[in-house]
DNA sequence: GTCTATAGTTAGATAGAC
DNA sequence: GTCTATCTAACTATAGAC
């Protein structure tokens, strides 16, 4: 590659951020349908053409941005740890999940828009990459239940328990602060979060 | 109100809850933006037309869906028994919202689908009935906690944890039928799904 | 790589005959 | 209460100058 050949991909790159730093807020503002490429190109502030020179159409943003979401996951940190004991590797979990919702909501609530949709986009990823994880996932939780290190519960359920209550506080973050009667969760609040949700699923797992 | 005008009205009802029907379909796989009066009248078996007829706009349609949906939650199923024991009030409770994630999944969908993306209609339902509805909520629990029959634990992250570990199976449906490997859930996964949830969020609570 | 102009499509909403 | 026809607005996508 040519020193011209990585400035322009260095452009490129840099451009492309930026678009899908826009097009996440007008996702998660719109859906799928209702986002318009003319107001992520006001978002990003560039010329509404030039989201067409970068992307083939809609769908293929949509796609990429999915694609970032999912990859930052897989990579980052939505793990079971299989060498520590339940209670350290599921207590880290939960936290490290609650923190996304807290620090990256519009990951959560774009993922979350799409599933409820129907997963028109994800359904092949659903059934091949997704899959194999989970079954690495399941293979952990039963492990600890064969070691009478916890209740044997359904690993399943276990782990749709641990994703639904604590990407609840991205997805439903209105309803939330409405509970609250908040403006806004606060760090305090997300710390209360991580305890309460602790505190229930590893006792209720039977975990010493 | 004359016979004329009874029959009129009965016309009215019958004509409404066909596209109630029809929207609720149109309204979970497109989102709001995405929903076509075009094709709620395709699916209702109407014409375009007739649904301006009825309703004022889409957002009308849309609002008065919304309205629908939560009436029902109210005035059907969706309370702690404050007269039971915490062990039965929270089972019966647990299994009364798994079995409408089972019924009638479209409408926790579209209640999700409008609090992801901010709820712009649901706003002011949220910040009043909504908050007088909760504060019984939690009066209830509290006095679970006073009365020493459970841990003490936070009463709103408890909702919320109820809330978004029993709606999952209506939301992320997609998601929940590719990792257990099926076309659909069975009774018997339902079932399976009232056992866990109740087994951990009892125990986790301390609950005898 | 960026911009303006525009073609082509689809939508919401209304008027007016029946 | 229902239907056809139509107006108006918004949006995606592309062509072509710079």
């Amino acid at each position: 590659m040519t020193k011209a050949n990585m400035s322009e991909g260095n452009i490129r790159q840099k451009n492309k951020a930026i678009i899908f730093s826009a097009a996440k807020k007008e996702f998660v503002t719109y859906g799928f349908k209702g986002a318009s490429i003319k107001r992520i190109a006001e978002r990003a502030g560039i010329a509404r053409a030039n989201i067409h020179y970068y992307f083939k159409d809609k769908t293929d943003l949509y796609q990429q941005l999915l694609s970032n979401i999912i990859e930052v996951w897989n990579t980052d940190y939505d793990t079971l740890s299989a060498d520590q004991a339940p209670k350290e590797a599921i207590s880290t979990y939960i936290r490290a999940k609650v923190m996304h919702s807290k620090n990256d909501p519009d990951s959560s609530r774009i993922f979350a828009s799409e599933l409820i949709h129907g997963a028109p986009i994800l359904h092949d990823y659903l059934n091949t990459d997704f899959k194999t994880w989970l079954q690495s996932q399941v293979a952990i939780i039963e492990s600890w239940v064969e070691k009478g290190q916890m209740d044997k519960v359904n690993p399943h359920h276990l782990l749709f328990l641990i994703w639904s209550s604590t990407q609840h506080y991205a997805d439903f973050n209105a309803q939330v602060v409405a509970a609250l009667d908040k403006e806004a969760m606060s760090d305090d609040d997300f710390e209360e979060v991580v305890a309460s949700l602790t505190q229930i699923i590893i006792k209720g797992c039977g975990i010493k």
